[in-house]
DNA sequence: ATTCCAGTGGTACACTTGTGCTAATATAAT
DNA sequence: ATTATATTAGCACAAGTGTACCACTGGAAT
């Protein structure tokens, strides 16, 4: 008997329970995970799923029909509110330490937006940024960075205006043209040397 | 029989799963639905698990105990996009069979936004929504509603203009008030027999 | 040897569960 | 009124299911 190292069978087991629960998203019975591990008694799966419990690997309700559950979870991606931005304010920008320490609160956003890029989010405040279409009260999804592409939505740092506004980029020759979302409304241009990207605006969410 | 709005009974054992999903993270029977909504007959329950499961909101197994899954993950709420809204259109009013039917897609939203309502989502052509800060392309989560409180966020047809457009909704004695979001933008005044509210905007979603 | 114990096999019981069937009721449309 | 559809009700059956029980194996410690 090998008193060092893993049952053989049991680990058969829990890989099956595991394997069972991606393909169904429920749990087997103790017949499901007989015939998946080519086993010959209900008493061996038994017995095992008692060792799994008493391991902590796995719970069960007493008596109650495919309730296994794993000591698991599904990953969603969760994104720290990191802060409020204003105007006038520079956009915090996160580093590895802040980025769940001094959260706010943990968002939980599907994975359609964030595409799985390390994003952060913004709760907006005032109505600074209306020229961008975002309102008092949203919520805007950053994505660190240093640069941009023509056309992207970033958030700018304007040095000598020390103010933060968000637009969309563009180069154009030696200088820089920030243009409002809202085309009612004049782009601005600036001197590069004038201008620093904080981040880019992945997404904007409001709740009504 | 009502044809517009849901089930009554439908949407009680629908939270009942949610909310037992919640609590044990593995499925109810048709028994324990029953009586955990306190109906008489595991018929009743099985019926509407069958509209449920044709309507796209849940997914079974058959013959196989606790395998209800719902459409929604954990967390997040799947919602029908239904089509798409411009100047001058009506918007659609989903109806039981177009839920899912005609749905061009199932967007996944947290459920945060939705707060465990039924919503349908649009996507937005042109920018007549603008003075609601609403861009070309957005997405708008709606709330299917007849009536609105002072306030909320309304999707309004005007019968006269033959157009719909998305405002605050305010009643000012005799008339109402429409309110764009954009507080630059002038409040326009009409008689309640030309207004008509589709729904209420329950989200916007803007990815960029 | 003997004892101990993790692990395996076989089986049976009592209960649970999905489903099918029939009937009855309620509301809407015609 | 009549028809159609949605919903509720009661019940029975076959199969699925957790669990208890007993017997057995093989290696390790004594």
């Amino acid at each position: 008997m090998r008193r060092s190292g893993l049952s053989k069978t049991r680990e058969r087991i829990y890989t099956f329970i595991r394997k069972f629960y991606r393909e169904h998203d429920y749990a087997p019975t103790v017949r499901d995970i007989l015939r998946g591990c080519r086993l010959s008694s209900t008493a061996v799966v038994q017995y095992h799923l008692n060792v799994l419990e008493k391991e902590g690997r796995i719970h069960r309700d007493p008596e109650v029909f495919r309730s296994i559950r794993l000591a698991d979870k599904p990953g969603i991606s969760s994104v720290p509110l990191l802060g409020t931005v204003a105007a006038g304010e520079p956009i915090p920008v996160p580093t590895a330490e802040t980025w769940t320490s001094q959260a706010l609160e943990i968002m939980e956003v599907p994975e359609e937006i964030t595409e799985g890029k390390q994003l952060y989010a913004l709760k907006v405040k005032g109505f600074s940024m209306i020229d961008a279409l975002i309102d008092d009260g949203d919520t805007v999804l950053m994505e660190p960075a240093n640069t941009a592409e023509d056309g992207d939505m970033v958030a700018v740092w304007l040095k000598n205006e020390q103010e933060v506004t968000l637009k969309r980029f563009y180069r154009e020759g030696e200088t820089v043209c920030l243009r409002p979302a809202n085309k009612l409304m004049e782009p601005i241009y600036q001197y590069p040397e004038n201008v620093e990207i904080q981040g880019k605006v992945s997404a904007v969410l409001r709740k009504l």
